[in-house]
RNA sequence: GGGCGUUUAGCUCAGCUGGUUAGAGCGCAUGGAUCACACCCAUGAGGUCGGGGGUUCGAAUCCCUCAACGCCCA
């Protein structure tokens, strides 16, 4: 350890003895302690291990991302469970990774080319794919690496990628698997089509447009024959490719035009009025134009109705040539163009507002064009069934609860997914098609001949997969699946997967039905939906409207500790996590001191400790881990091991519940409030008495426990600590990575020792009030008298008189029963006894009957909402007995308290 | 249109099965260089628990209703 600055001070002789400086240094300290773990090989799991598996797969960042703040919270939480797991005697297992996040990747690569004036047809695919992978192996660790930072304990010794071989072996035997159950097909449908990224878009790759405001325009198509009907329409550009009409079939003021034909406007073309129940009577004028190539609706009606589909808009949004004149604008151009050619032509009725729900591309925001063509598919059904019952019998669990119905619902209601993109970028579809007679041979290995009529001229698909058809099998082909592998083995499934609730249907529906398609069985117990992060004032953080924060930032102001205790602190399973600039910085701060004050408390415990006999110290400190006393414990000794097993006791039980926010807080409390604040004040004045030891062995071994309780959350501080016990007592473990969970143990919870210094403390707290409100310092040493109701309350409190006299500086205490108030004294009431304080010459008279006033009504007011519950005779008869002799016994004390301080107040009159 | 969540101190949040003197952190006020820590210590002020109804001896907590904000699905 380096250079402290309390030698400069020169404060005290002991400081001279061991140096550690008053704060912990994460920007000098985190690198080279996450360089120790990893070297050592901390965070690697063994396959050949008897320990209970415990495992986690990260949700795969994608390559092109770098850290925001929901991968921060998203990690910390699963590093959190990790480390806790691991010091609980499992076999832990962090798997981390990539995905390669197929139009993402190929986009980025695609902009760079543009740079240099040139595009991926030029390259060429092979050539393309080439300067992809140099991209992903350049800058696809971006994320890993930042994770290390922030001190995740994930084993990079099995990191994947979702291009991996071994990966891609997978994708292909999966792809096989289910297109030989007849779970994937190729077909015509109406697809998500994004003319930028030009390739189709499953239904979850959308965005909804925010601000679509567009208009409906109503057109007059011509009847043959004569009369003409209105249709409305919100694409008019479309109509070039209309088909036919639609009209309800119940409608009666077109019942009579069904079979007829309408001159299409502008087209001439003759297309026929049908029905159909699809139309909303109530929309526009009740009839619609049907466009069956550019509007999912549409074709499926044209299905129905055995209407052609004509398609005249391409696959960069640009009309062609069946738009007739209009081909070769963009779409968004071809609508003004053919409205103003229908009014030109009389057929444009008028126009009005109208709010259309638009989708844009998820990526890239362009507006999505649904699309006719031809695509792969995997039939959801008979997958998502059994996904569905798997939640259901609560074989797979959504913590918090509420979360499983968003999955039912849409695993219930699943369409067939669309798994092709016509991108490069990916793993290509393993199917060949045969140039002579047109058949499919889809196998895991590359076919030389056609599976149907064996000739050699086989064409493989151009398309790739959707990366989700990838990460969908991330929890087992992580570990090595389809081969039987040791890990395989070992570690699947898993136990629990930590992600946003963003991703409920993208992936985690996904990998269930996967893991139950290929592996037969669920691939964990737990799906854990964190928080998402917020801005300040509660809205999405967006990377567009620049409201993202980035996490890089807090790592370099508050250190990894810090900004995973701020975070962790914050985590509830009732609500989102607002965490903008504002808050993440007094949050930050907040973590900081935390992480400063159990430094310092190491520090106090450390430096104390060595100056006097360690052995003794560290035996002592033993025992306690062991349950057992070393030599005579003190009350405050027995109260401070009774709060300690009480913390991590709720510590455990909160963190099973995935209740960060409490588990931190307890720990925080229990850190700050009663070690350091009470438990280490108190011993202060014990070191250079005898019964020092005993305090000396509470100290090592408390503060010995704390760091291990608290090592899951702020990993480097208490690395740091540990290793500093350690020089202390080198029989330690190397790292408090691997030092066990401390278990609570009932024995030394002592609910009597933790009432009476509840006690103390608010006597303690009183005299400083006193104190406080009459501006006697702190070093100006007081005597007081303290009168207890009954002697029990006597007898229990008397022999803590010293606490008291250390905390509040008193030279002396009385404690008995009915004892009276010395001469000008000032009167406190607390926890039922009352408390004399000689304060003569020192206070004001005038001001102490104000304050004996004020006390008086505060008690006078609590004793008479209490007698209103006790003269009611339903309430003494229905609330349960152990409550009514509670309030009892209140009303005495506070009765009992008004006429105390009611007689202060008459001898206040004999002050002098 | 359907569903979910939230509304508690100036701000960010706890408060689990109804009975607490409704808590914490930040901020605020007052005092403090005391030999772990000024990223500290001590003490304090601050809340009719979103509005309205109801159930109950008793509601921040359960039910109904209204409102605001946020999210998801269609």
């Amino acid at each position: 350890m380096g250079k402290g600055k309390g030698k400069g001070k020169g404060k005290g002789f002991w400081l001279m003895a061991l140096e550690i400086p008053t704060r912990f240094e994460p920007a000098k300290r985190e690198a080279e302690i996450y360089a120790g773990w990893k070297s050592a090989g901390r965070f690697t799991a063994n396959a050949a291990s008897t320990k209970t598996p415990y495992v986690i797969v990260i949700p795969p960042p994608n390559v092109t991302g770098s850290l925001h703040m929901g991968h921060c919270l998203n990690n910390t939480l699963q590093d959190i469970l990790t480390r806790w797991k691991r010091m609980s005697g499992f076999e832990a297992l962090w798997l981390p990774g990539t995905d390669h996040a197929g139009i993402a990747t190929q986009n980025v690569v695609e902009k760079e080319l543009r740079k240099e004036k040139t595009n991926r047809h030029e390259l060429g695919r092979e050539k393309f794919l080439e300067r992809v992978w140099a991209w992903k192996e350049k800058y696809g660790n971006t994320i890993l690496m930042q994770l290390e930072r922030m001190g995740c304990s994930c084993d990079w010794s099995r990191t994947r990628f979702t291009m991996d071989d071994g990966y891609s072996k997978a994708i292909r035997v999966a792809f096989v698997q289910l297109y030989k159950k007849g779970l994937i097909y190729k077909g015509k449908r109406i697809i998500n089509w994004c003319p930028r990224c030009t390739t189709a878009l499953s239904d979850i790759e959308l965005r909804d447009q925010p601000d679509d405001k567009g208009k409906l325009y109503h057109i007059k198509y011509p009847i043959a024959g004569g009369g003409e009907l209105t249709v409305a329409t919100t694409r008019p550009e479309t109509m070039l490719g209309d088909t036919g009409v639609a009209v309800h079939p119940e409608d009666e003021r077109y019942k009579a035009l069904v079979g007829k034909m309408i001159i299409l406007p502008l087209v001439k073309r003759e297309i026929p009025i049908v029905a159909d129940t699809f139309v909303d009577p109530k929309f526009g004028t009740g009839a619609v134009k049907v466009t069956p190539a550019h509007d999912a609706n549409d074709y499926d009606c044209s299905q129905r109705c055995n209407l052609a589909a004509i398609c005249v808009i391409d696959e960069r949004g640009v009309m062609n040539a069946n738009a007739g004149r209009f081909a070769g604008l963009d779409r968004f151009e071809a609508r003004k163009a053919v409205v103003e050619a229908l009014a030109a032509e009389g057929f444009l009725v008028g126009t009005s507002d109208h709010t259309v729900p638009l989708s844009v591309c998820d990526r890239c925001d362009t507006i999505i064009e649904p699309y006719l063509s031809d695509q792969w598919f995997v039939k959801m059904a008979p997958l998502a069934k059994p996904a569905a019952e798997a939640v259901r019998s609560g074989r797979v669990k959504f913590v918090p609860e509420r979360w499983t119905r968003v999955y039912l619902d849409w695993v219930d209601n699943v369409r067939d997914w669309c798994v092709s993109r016509q991108l490069w970028w990916g793993h290509q579809i393993p199917a060949w098609k045969c140039i002579d007679c047109g058949a499919y041979t889809v196998e895991t290995f590359d076919p030389k001949n056609c599976s149907k009529c064996g000739s050699a001229g086989l064409k493989q698909e151009d398309d790739v997969l959707d990366t989700w058809f990838s990460s969908g099998l991330w929890p087992f082909a992580t570990l090595g699946w389809p081969d039987q592998t040791p890990d395989l083995k070992k570690f699947y499934p898993t136990s629990v997967l930590a992600t946003d609730r963003g991703i409920i249907y993208l992936w985690v529906a996904r990998m269930i039905m996967n893991g139950l398609e290929f592996m037969g069985k669920e691939p964990y117990h737990t799906v854990m939906i964190h928080p998402t992060i917020l801005t300040d004032d509660g809205k999405r953080m967006s990377k567009s409207k620049g409201t993202g924060l980035d996490p890089l930032g807090l790592l370099d102001q508050f250190g990894a500790d810090a900004t995973r205790f701020a975070m962790s602190r914050l985590v509830t399973t009732s609500q989102d996590m607002r965490f903008g600039t504002n808050i993440s910085k007094t949050k930050g701060e907040e973590g900081q001191r935390f992480m400063t004050k159990f430094f310092n408390a190491a520090r106090f415990v450390l430096i104390s400790l060595d100056t006097g006999d360690k052995a003794a110290a560290v035996a002592g400190a033993e025992a306690l881990g062991r349950g057992e006393d070393p030599g005579k414990l003190e009350f405050e000794d027995r109260w401070i091991l009774s709060r300690l097993n009480t913390t991590i006791r709720s510590v455990s039980a909160n963190l099973e519940r995935f209740e960060f926010g409490e588990a931190a807080a307890q720990l925080y409390a229990f850190a700050w409030f009663e070690y350091c604040d009470w438990y280490i004040e108190l011993a202060k004045p014990r070191m250079a008495r005898p019964d020092g030891a005993a305090a000396r062995a509470t100290l090592l071994h408390v503060l010995d426990s704390l760091t291990r309780l608290l090592h899951p959350i702020m990993p480097f501080v208490t690395e740091e600590v540990w290793q500093a016990l350690r020089a202390f007592d080198p029989k330690r473990e190397e790292s408090v990575m691997n030092a066990a969970y401390p278990r609570a143990d009932a024995d030394r919870v002592d609910l009597d020792a933790e009432k009476t210094a509840g006690a103390l403390m608010e006597i303690v707290r009183s005299l400083r009030d006193l104190r406080a409100k009459y501006n006697i310092p702190p070093k100006q040493a007081l005597s007081a008298v303290l009168s207890a109701p009954d002697a029990a309350t006597a007898n229990a409190l008397a022999p803590h008189a010293r606490l008291v006299q250390d905390s509040a500086n008193l030279t002396k205490l009385d404690i008995g029963t009915a004892l009276a108030a010395p001469p000008s004294s000032a009167t406190q009431v607390v926890a039922g006894n009352h408390l004399f304080i000689p304060l003569a010459g020192i206070v004001d008279p005038a001001k102490e009957k104000e304050r004996l006033e004020n006390t008086k009504k505060k008690a006078a007011d609590q004793s008479a909402s209490i007698r209103r519950k006790l003269d009611d005779a339903k309430f003494v008869q229905n609330a349960p007995p152990e409550l009514v002799e509670k309030e009892r016994a209140r009303l005495a004390d506070f009765d009992e308290q008004v006429a105390s301080v009611e007689k202060s107040l008459e001898e206040l009159k004999n002050w002098k």
